[in-house]
RNA sequence: GGCUCCAUCGUCUAAUGGUUAGGACACGGGCUUUUCAAGCCUGUAACCGGGGUUCGACUCCCCGUGGAGUCACCA
């Protein structure tokens, strides 16, 4: 069987992490069996659905870099169009085969017209909530005549079609959570088409996904409870049933399903705090499906290597930023200094000079976020004012920190540029000068590291030295030195 | 409430009848060290409860309990 996934994001706005995960699943599971993996908007609501939120979505897609095989495409210039021989790609472009099928189905007695208003229709599920009765509709318009219906449609009143929910019960086999069953009684007669004539989500899925070839349906537990409802209509058109795989749900940590109220859920904003999108592909990608072994890193092939549905989790997750946190700086830190350079230059508001470069270099393992940098550099951009206390070590006192500092500003004068050209260089000249002149690491290390970052805690003063330049570090010695003195 | 699903440290998870129940985040301690970070070592911490099945159950079955999802002319 050749793979062929879907995912059928609606375009409402910004892309939620749930849908980055399905995706991230379609993914794997269509390229590690040299499937295809096929996006395809449902935007069957019109008046949900939002302009721009195709492009952002695929935009998204470019960003956490993975592609998809078929569905529409962005363009250079902003435009999009489809690639694929299944298309078009978007639902309300299909509007003729929905109304087609929809047909098929009421010729056949699967499907009927609908009359009811949506007054009637509340009134009637207040009814049947007050007798804790399960909702659903109480196929008032199907004891209509052909005839009468037909009239009717003809004068022009708003209708809708309804499915017939057959006798019998659904049993499915999920590839994550095994055999379910679902007796009829408890499917409702959902609607079909709506009176604006476009289909619901219930009857496109159904006729995409087969004329699309779909082989695995992937998508998130809330749709577990209306999959019966997919399979009756696979059945009534004689159609190949597509295998399901229901996802667990992501939670807030109130272990609710994660909602704009109890968290970040969209992917945006997980761009705009400053993770990185290997960070949060290896993040997303392992939550529910954990490859075995130890490891918590995995690159994005691994991921599509070891992929198994057999192995996603049934239980729902609840996000674990501090964990995302640790594993967007473990990326971070497996950078170099010019990859640096261009992740973290929309974050930070100083041009990006050689300064600024070795400056995030150095940084990286001390922040979590690229949103970190911008005050992470501020200390080398320009010293900021200390109280010259600090510059005295624990173990000595103010003239022996100046002292050293002179010591420090005599031996800096005489360093080479090629010294300065790397942190080692720079760390071994100033260690063999203590060792030389005999004197203690603290003594000499701490002042200078104070005098060089104005800071109590920092890099090493090595690091700093290498950041700063030549230059700038005898400035700001100086300036300790005189501040000391006075 | 009906239906469906789920259940291992606080969180993410490993374990597919036999393990001192492993790893990661977070937290505590230590090492390293001029400070911070990183790194290394280490500690606290879990099989929801009760019955079965079995020589043996985290693993299989049943019943509870708890949690979640879903019950729209939204997807």
């Amino acid at each position: 069987m050749v793979v062929r996934t879907r995912l059928a994001p609606s375009p409402t706005g910004m892309m939620h992490i749930g849908t980055l995960r399905t995706a991230l699943f379609d993914y794997f599971l269509a390229k590690q069996s040299g499937g295809k993996f096929i996006i395809r908007i449902e935007d069957t609501d019109q008046g949900r659905s939002v302009p721009g939120a195709v492009e952002n979505l695929l935009e998204m897609f470019e960003a956490v870099n993975i592609s998809h095989d078929e569905g529409p495409f962005l363009n250079d210039d902003g435009t999009i169009s489809e690639r694929g021989d299944f298309g078009p790609y978007v639902q309300s472009n299909r509007l003729d085969l929905y109304k087609k099928y929809s047909d098929e189905l009421v010729a056949k007695g699967f499907a009927y017209p609908c009359f009811c208003s949506s007054e009637r229709l509340d009134e009637m599920r207040k009814g049947q909530v007050a007798l804790k009765q399960t909702t659903k509709y109480d196929r008032r318009c199907l004891s209509l005549t052909a005839a009468d219906a037909r009239k009717r449609i003809e004068s022009g009143e708003s209708y809708v079609i309804r499915l017939k929910v057959p006798e019998g019960k659904t049993e499915f086999d999920d590839a994550i959570r095994g055999h379910v069953v679902f007796d009829h009684h408890e499917v409702d007669d959902c609607i079909l088409m709506k009176s604006d004539g476009f289909p619901t989500y219930f009857l496109a899925m159904v006729v995409d996904d087969h004329f699309m070839n779909i082989s695995h349906v992937l998508r998130g537990e809330e749709w577990v409870s209306s999959t019966p409802k997919s399979i009756i209509m696979f059945n009534m058109f004689g159609w190949d049933v597509p295998i399901f795989a229901h996802l667990p749900l992501i939670l807030s940590p109130d272990k609710k399903k994660l909602s704009k109220r109890t968290g970040d859920t969209a992917v945006e904003i997980y761009f705009k705090h400053g993770y990185l999108a290997e960070a949060l592909v290896n993040f997303i990608g392992t939550l529910g499906f954990n490859p075995s072994g130890d490891r918590e890193i995995f690159t994005i092939d691994e991921l599509i290597e070891s992929f198994d549905l057999n192995k996603v989790n049934s239980g729902g997750a609840v996000l674990n930023m501090e964990k995302l946190d640790w594993m967007n700086k473990q990326y971070l830190m497996a950078l170099g200094m010019d990859d640096i350079a261009l992740r973290a230059a929309p974050f930070v508001s100083a041009e990006m000079t050689d300064v600024v470069k070795r400056a995030l270099f150095i940084e990286r393992s001390r922040v979590s976020r690229l949103t970190e940098f911008d005050d992470a550099l501020r200390p080398y951009l320009e010293l900021q004012a200390y109280d010259p206390a600090i510059l005295v070590w624990k173990k000595a006192d103010a003239a022996d920190a100046c002292a050293q500092l002179e010591r420090m500003l005599a031996l800096i004068e005489t360093l080479s540029d090629a010294v300065f050209s790397a942190v080692d260089l720079l760390e071994s000249a100033v260690k063999e000068y203590i060792t030389r002149e005999g004197l203690q690491n603290g003594n000499v290390l701490w002042p200078l590291r104070v005098a060089l970052s104005g800071q109590e805690k920092s890099a090493t003063p090595f690091e700093t030295l290498w950041v700063l330049g030549k230059e700038t570090s005898l400035e700001r010695l100086r300036h300790a030195v005189a501040a000391l003195k006075t």
